[in-house]
DNA sequence: TTATAGACTATAAGTTCTATAGATTTTTAT
DNA sequence: ATAAAAATCTATAGAACTTATAGTCTATAA
């Protein structure tokens, strides 16, 4: 399960996303409004987001928050470690957050870490090839009532 | 990530799981010794995955736990479930454990829930899939050093 | 030089995770 | 009958993580 700082995150990074074409910066206060996100807890996710390189801010009058490329350079997957930490279903499985589990004897026979192996990787498929642009784009496919009318 | 309760979970029905041939039950103590587990914790965790129908005890002399049906009749999906609720990377996708997520407007064009459900159903194609049966094939065949001395 | 907006630090309530302790109940063997 | 064995049940508690909020500091632009 995702925890809402991952959530909160990526509808942050999709409402940039959606600006991204204006070059205008999006404010702190304006982004959690429209998502309907906490104000402060949001500070600190765009923070966190902007150093790891996804985000571009600029302080004082007429600043606020960029994505730092093209929304479809920014896969989901990404977003995802870095608020979760990593993307694997065990600490054994983690490239970026490995650790050993203290009662295994043998990963390289452990069942349960085989299975879950398989899950990381089905993740990551889906996950690492899903940008934000196509994120949009799946919001829209899906939002046929707003434009029938 | 999968807690460590669910991991030990596993790690026992597979031991139980090794043993059900020989309709013997196993007690706590033996499956926490043999599986390097904390006794009284795998105690609240044998006992939850009885109360779901997955285990059937004996007391007394004698008693200790037994799978309830044969290890290919019981899907890694359905432990997991029974021990973190739910596969669902977010609540508003779980069947079982089905919540609204507050700050979403509108669940059906939520991008976020569309790829998520994609994990999702990646997830439970793969653990509903793999049986205990399954995982002790896997270890079998993944460790054949045991055997060829 | 003042208002604006992000950056940073601290804190804290709430929840979940991980685990242990102790008393109780059921069953078997003697 | 009774003693021993083993699961069952209830309570508790520390640690870690989640989800925030508050307040101060720093950079920027008008």
């Amino acid at each position: 399960m995702i925890s809402k700082k991952t959530k909160y995150a990526l509808k942050a990074l999709m409402a940039l996303a959606r600006n991204y074409s204006s070059q205008q910066p999006t404010q702190i206060a304006d982004l959690a409004a429209s998502e309907r996100l906490p104000k402060k807890f949001l500070e600190l996710i765009l923070l966190d987001l902007k150093n790891e390189g996804l985000l571009v801010s600029k302080k004082g009058r007429g600043g606020g928050y960029r994505l730092a490329r093209s929304p479809d350079l920014v896969p989901v997957g990404q977003v995802i470690r870095i608020l979760e930490g990593t993307l694997s279903p065990l600490p054994c499985l983690s490239h970026r957050a490995y650790q050993k589990c203290e009662e295994c004897l043998d990963e390289g026979t452990c069942a349960i870490r085989s299975v879950m192996k398989e899950v990381r990787e089905a993740t990551v498929r889906i996950l690492d090839q899903t940008s934000l642009q196509n994120m949009l784009e799946r919001a829209a496919a899906t939002k046929p009532i707003s434009f029938s009318i």
